[in-house]
This record gives C-alpha cells, structure tokens and sequence, in this order.
DNA sequence: TGTACATCAGTGAACGCGCGTTCACTGATGTAC
DNA sequence: TGTACATCAGTGAACGCGCGTTCACTGATGTAC
C-alpha cells in the first residue's frame, strides 16, 4: 500500500480494484480506462504496463471473477456436505453471497458485453463454475426417482436463473422493489422448487 | 414513412426505433444520441426537438416499454381465464415473448441505469406492469390452504425472479449456455414452483 | 385562389470535454563485477 | 562497499475521435384574410 514514489508497487492490483469500483458503479460499458487509471493516482499510458487496453481489464476481472465464484462455490458444496440438499442449499447461498461482496466481478462476469470465449483462460474458469453448479444438481438429482428426474443441467438451469433474477431485481439498488431481503427470497424460492421435485417433505 | 425532405414527418418515432435497437445492441451506457440521429438521418441537434436529451430518451423508451409490457400481461391474463392457473402461466409465456420481441425496451426497463421514480408517468407505468404480475399471483394464491399460503408479493416475485433469470442468462445470446429453449426452461422450471407450492398435482 | 406572415422542424457550426492509444522520454530499481 | 550499466515502470505530450449540448439560422408548412 505505501511505496510513495516512482514506482507504485502494486499497480496491477491497483488498477483491478479501481476497475472492479467503476464497473460496478456504471457498468462495463461506462466504465473507462482512463478513470481507473486516475483512481489508481497514474497516468492513463501506465495501465498499459500492466494489461493490453480497456477490455484486456474487463475480461480480467471476469476471469478473476469466475476463479472466486468457483473456488467459493465448490467450497460451499465441499462444507455442506455429507447431505446432498444441504451441500445444495449452501451453494445456493453461496452465489448471493459471491453477487453482493464482489459486485464488480459479477457484473464484469454476467453483464459485461465481453465474450466467455475472449480467451481460454476465461473460457476455463467460467466452466469449472457452471461445473460446480450442475454437479450440485446432479447430486442431488439422485435422489429423485429416475423416472420423474428432469436432467440435471435443467435442474441447474433452474436454479441458476431463479439465484440471478433475485441479484438482478432485488439485489442491486437495495431499493424498495421488494419487502422481502434477496436472502429470505432466494432461500424460499428454493426451496418450493426443491418440494417441487419431491425432494423436500411437503411441510 | 415516405416524406422526403426538409421535414421528416415522424421522427419522433423514428428516433424512438433507432434508440431501441442501439440499446439492444450496446447496452444503455452504450447507446449514444448521436448516433441515434444519424440512424435517423438527422443532425444530433434534431433530437432536441422532440426529447429532453440523451437520458430522456432513455426513460421514454423504459416508458413505453412498462406500457406495452402491462397490457400484454394484462391481456394474456384477461385471456387465460377462467382458470387461474391457465392466466398464470400464460402470463409467464407473455412475459418471456415480451423480452424476445423487445429486447431493446427490455433493456431499458431492466438493466439500464435510470431510475423509475424519474418521472411520475414511468412510475406509473411500472408500477402498472408490478400490480399485473401480483394480481395474477395473489388470484392463484387463494387456492392454496391459508396456513402454507407464501404472500402473493413473495409469489410474485419468485416467478418474476426465474422469467427474469432466464431471459438474462439464456435468452440473449442464444449461443450455447444451455441445451434447452428458453421457453421449455422457464416453463418446466415454474410447473416445479408451482408443483411445489401445490397447485399442481405431484404428477 | 393568392398573398403575407407566423410557426414549426430542421441545419450546421461551434463549444468544451474525455476517451483509448502511441511514443519518446526519464527516474528508480536491480545486477555484475 | 562502490561503481557502471541494463532493465523496468512510470511520465507527459500528442493524436484523432465522437460525445452531448447550445445557438443563430433557414427552409417548409400552416393559417388568416
């Protein structure tokens, strides 16, 4: 944090901060390089030490992103276990807890116009996270009589989209769209689906 | 459509259209005013004469958008009738046709950065839009028991949360994120909520 | 039907600004001896 | 420990560009008589 001077020290990570604090406040597409580089306290040219222009820094925090979402994921699933709905409740949990501490990252992952395929190392972390997820469902899917069982990367569909759409419309600007808080919304909302397929007792 | 020359005849509407498809492909921070005029043919300085400026024409999009999308969810409820759980769902289909048809004034209403409480009539439009999907849930609520009954706006706002979700993460790019349409998605994923809560048999 | 005039809906030039990117440069740091 | 030099990580000026907005203007349309 110190090192006055010429030499900044620890720019890169700098930059990724600012970066992270701009697109979560206007979005990938109002985010600019030269704000973030002011931000970090350097010229503009000096970003270009550290990545190759704007969207080199976008697609870097959407592949940082997608690492911490599926580190943070596979961990919660690890913790939660041995029951199979207990690991899938903690993951489920676990994604709202990703959207609201690393706003940035989610945005820069889910919103931004950068495409998954930019570079492999993207592509990469983005599928080990959907992995985690459609694991999760897989596992728990088990339980469920084969033939009454959707297939497993439906069941991840489902849930994924549920978890996005309370991020996206009850998350954000904390704003009263809802009387309800995005945690209690996601949890119930889960939870009824989750009765839906028999694999919770109904009531 | 015709009217060459000096006057333009409808480029109110015509600016309106050129907005809603730059929004569509650029996001709202994006969409520049400028080059809106020069997709309808016009100096930038036109615009001024039929919208406040670049937000403006924002809102107004979002504006007209609330509307369209209340009297469609209205209309599909008004005909899915008598049975609430026919009203219901097809609202639901409504909603995802809605976001397939128009995306740019999806965008405007959901993901872009003006705030709806910017005038009293976007307000009041979305507010409209908020009080369809509600009615249609509270009305299918009552024929759940009182005592496992989830508030109508917890109802809604699960529903509204996966349709969202959906649209966002499967409908935009329909490259590969899943192998399942958008509608079989959204549709399997609500006849499991609503199995859930009951108001379908368990198969 | 014709003319005078008001109103309307555009133009085009100008403004100040911030953008992403490049380039030659220079100050600070690290290394060989 | 001291010195010469290579490497590294910044600067600052410059570029061409497109932005939103304003202004005085002008051509087209509509209206009164």
């Amino acid at each position: 944090m110190p090192k006055r001077g010429y030499h900044h020290g620890n720019l890169r990570q700098a930059l990724m901060d600012a970066a992270l604090t701009l697109i979560e406040e206007k979005g990938p597409t109002g985010f600019t390089l030269s704000e973030a580089a002011k931000k970090a306290g350097v010229t503009p040219a000096a970003v270009y030490r550290h990545y190759d222009g704007r969207e080199d820094l976008i697609a870097e925090a959407a592949r940082q992103g997608f690492e911490m979402f599926a580190d943070l994921m596979q961990y919660a699933y690890d913790t939660g276990q041995p029951s199979a709905l207990a690991a899938f409740e903690a993951t489920g949990r676990a994604y709202l807890a990703f959207a609201r501490k690393h706003p940035g990252h989610y945005i820069a992952m889910f919103e931004s116009s950068i495409s998954v395929n930019r570079t492999p190392e993207l592509a990469a972390a983005a599928a080990r996270a959907k992995a985690v997820l459609e694991m999760a469902a897989a596992d728990l899917s088990k339980h469920i009589p084969p033939e009454k069982r959707p297939p497993a990367s439906m069941f991840s569909a489902h849930i994924w989209a549920m978890s996005h759409g309370v991020v996206e419309l009850f998350a954000r600007n904390n704003g009263g769209a809802s009387p309800f808080s995005p945690e209690d919304l996601l949890e119930s909302g889960i939870g009824i689906y989750l009765r839906g397929l028999g694999l919770i007792a109904p009531d």
